[in-house]
Order: C-alpha cells, then sequence, then structure tokens
RNA sequence: GGUCCCGUAGCUCAAUGGAUAGAGCAACUGCCUUCUAAGCAGUAGGUUGCUGGUUCGACCCCAGCCGGGAUCACCA
C-alpha cells in the first residue's frame, strides 16, 4: 500500500467514526511552506460536521492521530489539515520501492497505440519546428510504452506533390547533374538549396511578368519554371520514366540526409508510409463515397463533403482533373494504418496547431465513411516555435537549420564543460548534454502552448534545464562509485531509520512517479515528467546540500541514504529517458 | 467576419477549483580545506489583459470586452 492509500483509509474510517457517514475526501500534496506532506481539505465537510472548517480539521486530526500509527503529527492551517506520516511509512514505502526494480514501469496491459510524428515534406532539411514535432511524438510514444501499450511509431512521408517538383526542376534548370557527393553536403540540403533556387526564380519571373502588363494570378501561372514543375508533376502521375527516375533518387538523397539527422536526434520509426503508395488508396475510397452518397460531385467534375450541418464547410476531395488533394491521401493513410494494425486502440497524430481544422475535417469524413475507429484518431497538436524576429519562413531564409542547431547545442556544451574545468568531456557526454538541453527546452513546454526560442538565450545549462538534471545524476553516480570502492551493501530494506524532512520530501515525490507517467499519458504531454524530474533533481539537490551522506556515523543511515540516492538517480535516469534524453555517469 | 488557441514577475515558463500564485534566467548578497559549485541558501520583483457572474473558495469554470496567433484554398 502507498502512503496514500493508507491515508485514506484512516481518514475514511475516522470521518465514519465522527460524523457517521463517509464523504469525498479531498487529500492534495502539502503546500511545501507548511509542516506535512498529505493535506485534507476541509471546506467540502463542513456541511457533514456543522463546524467550522478548522474545528473540522481538529477533529479529524485527532480521530486520526488515535485511530492509527500511519500519522505521527497533524497540524490545522484554516481549512487545510495537514498530516505528516510517521517515518514508518515512508521506510516502508521506500522499501517496497527499493525492491522493485521495474518501479515506474507498467507491466503490457493489451492494448496498442500508434503515434505519428516528424512526416515531413522531401523538398527541404528539417528545422526547429520538426525538432518539437520529433521529440514531442517520440517521447508520447515512450510515455505510452511506459504505461504498458505496445507502440507503433510511424510517419507519413509527404513524397509526391508540387513541393518536390519545384525542387527537381530547379535542379534540372541550373543543376549541372550535381549530386550530394560532388558537393559534399547532404542530401536533403542539397535538395533544399535548389527549393530555394527554385522560389527565387520564380519570384524573379512572376515580377518581370507583372511587369510586362499580367495581373499577378495569371504571371503566377505562367511563369516558365512553374510550368515546367506542374509539367513535372503530370508527368510524375502519369509514371514517366525519366522522371520518375529523377524524383526517386532526389527523393534517395533526402532520405540520406534524414537519416543522419534522426539518428543524431536519438528517433526512429517501427514503419514508414509514403504518400506515393497512400494517395491511390484515398481516391479509391472517395470514389466509393461517392457512390454511397456521402460525397457529391459538382459539375466540374470535382468531388466534395458537405459538412456545414456539423459547423464546418464543404471541402474538395477530389479536383477536377481526378487528382488528389492532401486531404485524400491522408483519409487513405489512415485507412490503411488500420487494415495494417487492426487492434490499435488509437492513432496519435503529432502535427502542428496550423492543421486543427484539417484533422477535425479529416476525422469527420472518416467517421462519415462508417469507420468506427475514427474516434479512436487523435490530433496532438502543438504550438508553433517562434523566434524573436517573429516565425519561421522557409522562403525568407528565416529557419532554424535542425542539423546546425544540433551541432551548436553539442559545441556549446563542449565549451562550457571546458570553461568549468572538467576533466576529459568525452564526445559522447557533449552530445548527450547539448542534445539533452535542445530536447529539454522544446519538452518542458506545454505542448499546445506557442513557444519563444530565442537562439542567444536558449543555449543555457543552468536552473530548469537538462544539464542541471543530468548534473544532479552525475554527481549521486560518483557517490555509488565511492560506496561501491568501499563495498557497501545499500540493497535490501530500512527500518527504524530517522528521516529528515528532506528523505521524507523525497521518498513523497519518488512514491508519486507512476501517476505522474500515467497523467503525462492522458494528457499527451510531456511537459509533465520534464517538470517531474527537474523537480526531483531541485529536492534531491537540497537533501545533498544539507546532508553529508558519508559524515554519517550511524551505519543503516548511511546504507539508506545511498540507497535513497541510487533510486533518485535511477528515476531521473527513466524520466529521462522517457524524453529521449540520456544521462551521462560524469559530467 | 465564423471557428479554435493563447494572455501569469523585466524575459522564458509552472500551478488535478483550494492556503500568502511558484521556478529558472537576468540583478543583488552569501556559501568550495568537504560526496562533482552545470550546485545550495537568501534579497528584490505580481491588481494572473479588463469587467461582471457562479462558488465557502477562481489563474483555472461561465458571459462580455481588449490584445496576440492559427484557420476557414481544386496548397501541403
Amino acid at each position: 500500500m502507498t502512503p496514500d492509500d493508507l491515508l485514506k483509509e484512516a481518514l475514511e474510517s475516522a470521518v465514519v467514526g465522527l460524523f457517521g457517514k463517509s464523504a469525498d475526501l479531498q487529500i492534495q500534496p502539502t503546500n511545501p511552506q507548511f509542516e506535512g506532506s498529505h493535506t485534507l481539505v476541509c471546506f467540502p465537510l463542513t456541511k457533514l460536521s456543522g463546524k467550522s472548517p478548522e474545528e473540522t480539521g481538529k477533529l479529524i486530526g485527532e480521530a486520526v492521530l488515535k485511530g492509527s500509527d500511519t500519522v505521527s503529527s497533524f497540524n490545522v492551517v484554516k481549512g487545510f489539515l495537514n498530516f505528516v506520516l510517521s517515518d514508518k511509512v515512508w521506510s516502508s514505502r521506500f522499501n517496497q520501492i527499493n525492491a522493485n526494480p521495474s518501479f515506474g514501469t507498467f507491466s503490457p496491459n493489451g492494448k496498442e497505440i500508434m503515434v505519428e510524428y516528424s512526416s515531413p515534406n522531401t523538398n527541404k532539411p528539417l528545422h526547429l519546428g520538426h525538432l518539437r514535432n520529433n521529440f514531442l511524438g517520440f517521447a508520447v510514444a515512450e510515455i505510452y510504452r511506459a504505461i504498458g501499450y505496445k507502440v507503433h511509431r510511424v510517419q507519413i512521408i509527404n513524397d509526391r506533390g508540387i513541393h518536390i517538383c519545384k525542387s527537381m526542376a530547379a535542379w534540372k534548370l541550373f543543376g549541372n547533374a550535381e549530386t550530394p557527393a560532388s558537393a559534399s553536403v547532404k542530401g536533403d540540403h542539397l535538395v533544399g538549396k535548389y527549393y530555394v533556387l527554385f522560389d527565387r526564380h520564380y519570384k524573379e519571373q512572376t515580377a518581370e511578368l507583372e511587369k510586362s502588363g499580367l495581373a499577378k494570378e495569371q504571371a503566377e501561372k505562367e511563369a516558365p519554371i512553374m510550368k515546367l514543375a506542374v509539367a513535372m508533376l503530370q508527368q510524375w502521375e502519369n509514371r514517366d520514366p525519366e522522371i520518375l527516375q529523377l524524383w526517386q533518387t532526389m527523393n534517395g538523397w533526402v532520405y540520406e540526409g534524414f537519416g543522419k539527422t534522426y539518428e543524431r536526434m536519438g528517433v526512429s520509426f517501427d514503419k514508414l508510409y509514403y504518400e506515393s503508395e497512400t494517395y491511390l488508396l484515398g481516391k479509391e475510397e472517395v470514389l466509393k463515397g461517392l457512390e454511397s452518397g456521402v460525397f457529391f460531385k459538382k459539375e466540374d467534375g470535382s468531388v466534395w463533403v458537405d459538412l456545414t450541418a456539423d459547423g464546418l464547410d464543404q471541402k474538395v476531395l477530389l479536383r477536377s482533373d481526378g487528382t488528389s488533394v492532401y486531404m485524400t491521401q491522408d483519409i487513405g493513410t489512415a485507412i490503411l494504418r488500420f487494415r495494417d494494425f487492426p487492434s490499435i486502440d488509437g492513432q496519435v497524430y503529432t502535427v502542428g496547431n496550423e492543421q486543427e481544422y484539417h484533422f477535425k475535417v479529416l476525422f469527420l469524413i472518416l467517421k462519415k465513411l462508417g469507420f468506427k475507429w475514427a474516434e479512436k484518431c487523435f490530433h496532438l497538436s502543438y504550438g508553433m516555435v517562434d523566434l524573436p524576429t517573429g516565425k519561421m519562413k522557409s522562403r525568407e531564409g528565416t529557419v532554424v537549420d535542425a542539423d546546425d542547431l544540433m551541432e551548436e547545442m553539442v559545441q556549446a556544451a563542449a565549451k562550457q564543460s571546458q570553461e568549468l574545468g572538467k576533466a576529459e568531456p568525452s564526445e559522447a557526454t557533449n552530445e548527450m548534454i547539448g542534445l539533452g538541453a535542445l530536447k529539454y527546452f522544446l519538452l518542458k513546454v506545454d505542448p499546445k502552448k506557442r513557444m519563444l526560442f530565442d537562439p542567444n538565450e536558449s543555449i543555457q545549462m543552468q536552473g530548469n534545464t537538462a544539464p542541471f538534471i543530468q548534473y544532479t545524476h552525475a554527481r549521486i553516480r560518483a557517490l555509488i562509485r565511492k560506496a561501491e570502492e568501499q563495498n557497501l551493501n545499500f540493497s535490501g530494506s530500512f527500518s527504524g531509520i530517522k528521516l529528515e524532512p528532506g528523505e521524507r520530501a523525497l521518498i513523497s515525490l519518488i512514491s508519486r512517479y507512476p501517476e505522474t507517467i500515467t497523467l503525462a499519458a492522458s494528457g499527451y504531454s510531456p511537459s509533465v515528467v520534464a517538470n517531474y524530474a527537474y523537480e526531483l533533481a531541485k529536492e534531491y539537490n537540497q537533501f545533498y546540500q544539507t546532508v553529508r551522506i558519508f559524515g554519517e556515523q550511524d551505519n543503516q543511515t548511511l546504507l539508506f541514504r545511498i540507497a535513497l540516492s541510487a533510486q533518485t538517480a535511477k528515476i531521473i535516469r527513466h524520466a529521462m529517458a522517457l524524453l529521449g534524453i540520456g544521462c551521462p555517469e560524469k559530467m
């Protein structure tokens, strides 16, 4: 039984004993400025007791103190009844946790979930926004795995469409057969270069056409380079061998580049879906829906869904020329996924909040098509990452490149280590610290909130950051090494230890770790885990700084403190791993 | 204009309807002969955008305003 359960039981019997019937008891963690760990809010009980909140609290407190040995003392402040639980309760809880090597992970619950993240276009390298997306999706997947789900990590790769044709067009015109090898550039960056080049020429051409008297809309259509890209898209749909070849080659470059980026990021996928392989299925399903009357056709041949009755708009699903749009292929992809994994209990789409409307429509369409699993689909919508200069715009060159940023973070970590005079910081350690700082920075904020990334200030290693937490872990590991050198055996259980307030607080925090993971999972919010890890590290540092562990004379207490430290390090490592962040042994 | 999200210390962020709204950064003051100072302790910093309402109790729920953002394409 956890301390929570013990107290709840004691409280329930006290309330029944005092007032003759049970009531809903509101127990919450005690505000740190008061003594105790658990607080009963007494206001709701005044109706039952017929007394003031203070008196009610006092009555209940006395009854609990007499009726059980769970509580060692209590105090009442206003209507709040604060309990100090007995050391016996805490140390037995600690023994329980200590004896459970898999504390924090739940046994398999037989459920399956699919988490989609990343899902980039294949025409340019990954940027800061993708980093938030990937870290978020990866962490949510890890958190669900921790609570017992079987997790399928997937992405849909937007490998076809006008965007890649733009890069292809520019490469064909100006590339001189350049390859990543010949240019010594990562493939995704090379393809991105031509995407930018396309845009530059496109702008020049439309400007000239406008000067010669064309309307803006007309000029945009008539620009020769755009006409080339559109022609390539049509050739692609007609399976033109030469175009397919070029398309495959350039996508191949991108995949190779992405692969390196993902590897450094520490994310991976169990299965990849490609738009080029799902869009036709989507088209089929839309045509089926047309037959069954879910959709309708306009005079020009385009196919639409009418969602006005649901408070939404009409939405095009097939263009008048029969080609599919984004929505079409998303319908296909969703159906394919539930075909591939019929027993999944949920599908999470990690996609920015600018697509909220899109997913609302998608899920509604799937429901209208009669797929019961439509309600299992969830859009994990997250806010944009803004720069001090405003929104990132790839066309204006204000994007923060993922590869560059990761490299900068690792360099910054190396520099920091050097300035602090750390001994022999290994490359692996710098990598863990630099990337850890970046991941933590992006994950500690509630996903649905927009966040600001200031390149000058965000590379920070003190305070509420991953390096702070990692450092706490490394310090504990140093303690453990010392204990092992001295052949101290700190496994096993402890009793009769007189606990310091900081030790009680630590055990209490550790004890709440499993429910923290559950909370993070149900809210799809790794920030809950991040904030917990920070709280735990902070609490431990206070303990570390007030108690001299190896200076302790009592052997049992010494061993207990080492065991408590070891347990803290273990949970820090576990929690950080859920965020995709490693913890070095030394730093 | 319709729909949705956000507004908390100078800055970046916390706070299952509960106590005197908390951290970090930046500023200032202390603490390394000690288990790692990427640390700890302290000072200062607030009308939680505004106005009402519900409640014993509201940053949180409701209504209205103000400010910021997203979205409403035969784009993705």
